[in-house]
DNA sequence: CTGTATCCCTCGGGATACTG
DNA sequence: CAGTATCCCGAGGGATACAG
């Protein structure tokens, strides 16, 4: 079968490596509500290094998934932007992220009484 | 505001890495169809090393995503199952399996004209 | 402002061997 | 079968300095 990720010489398992990206969800999802210059995308994304921005941002332009366009002014002025393959997949990384918001409680909890219980019965 | 997770302390940030983790994605996939054993999620997620596959299966299970059933047996006999947090976070996480390989063919093609680009520019 | 270039160090994770 | 315990290497990524 074509496209199967549990084959670990598929490339589309290449690919679920790299927009499982806990960097790749954040800017994706920071430019959904528009094109975004260098420094807002790292003011956004909160930790993010200036070198980890610049590879991940330059790694996207190369999948297609964004759009790099330069202006030719000083200061110089770098816009990043969404392609249309990647306002498909802001979509299921909005999910994921929706879903992260909503279940982090029962997670937190889920933890809580992993580790008591373990706490406990290390006897 | 809560569960923000562009801001690097809060814990919707980690959770989101680690279920954004390639395995993760991959193993969570394997039990949709029912629970397996421990050798066979190895199997079916190919390339996956014993050490990692139970460094995950461990967190999963602390995160409440999976259940850990262990059967006194000799030989041992253990299961891992979806909860209904797990069945949850599968149709996202599904989607993003889906989204990767409708449009492999597409970032395949980016790739290649954005290297194509890079080596014709390098004059 | 938007990068590029190094240094450097942690740690994810593979290989291997052993245990209940 | 289902782990645990080590060893060990390479890549990821932070900090810093410099360039167009």
């Amino acid at each position: 079968m074509l496209g199967n990720p549990y084959d670990r010489d598929c490339p589309t398992r290449q690919l679920l490596d790299r927009i499982g990206d806990q960097w790749t969800v954040l800017i994706v999802g920071a430019l959904t509500d528009g094109p975004l210059r260098f420094t807002e995308i790292g003011k956004r994304v909160d930790g993010i290094s200036q070198k980890v921005l610049t590879q991940t941002l330059r790694s996207l332009v190369r999948d297609g998934i964004l759009i790099r366009t330069a202006y030719p002014v000083i200061p110089p002025k770098v816009e990043y932007e969404l392609t249309q393959l990647g306002r498909n997949l802001a979509e299921p990384l909005d999910l994921l992220d929706r879903w992260a918001r909503r279940n982090m409680d029962q997670v937190t909890a889920a933890r809580a009484a992993y580790d008591a219980e373990n706490a406990a019965t290390a006897s």
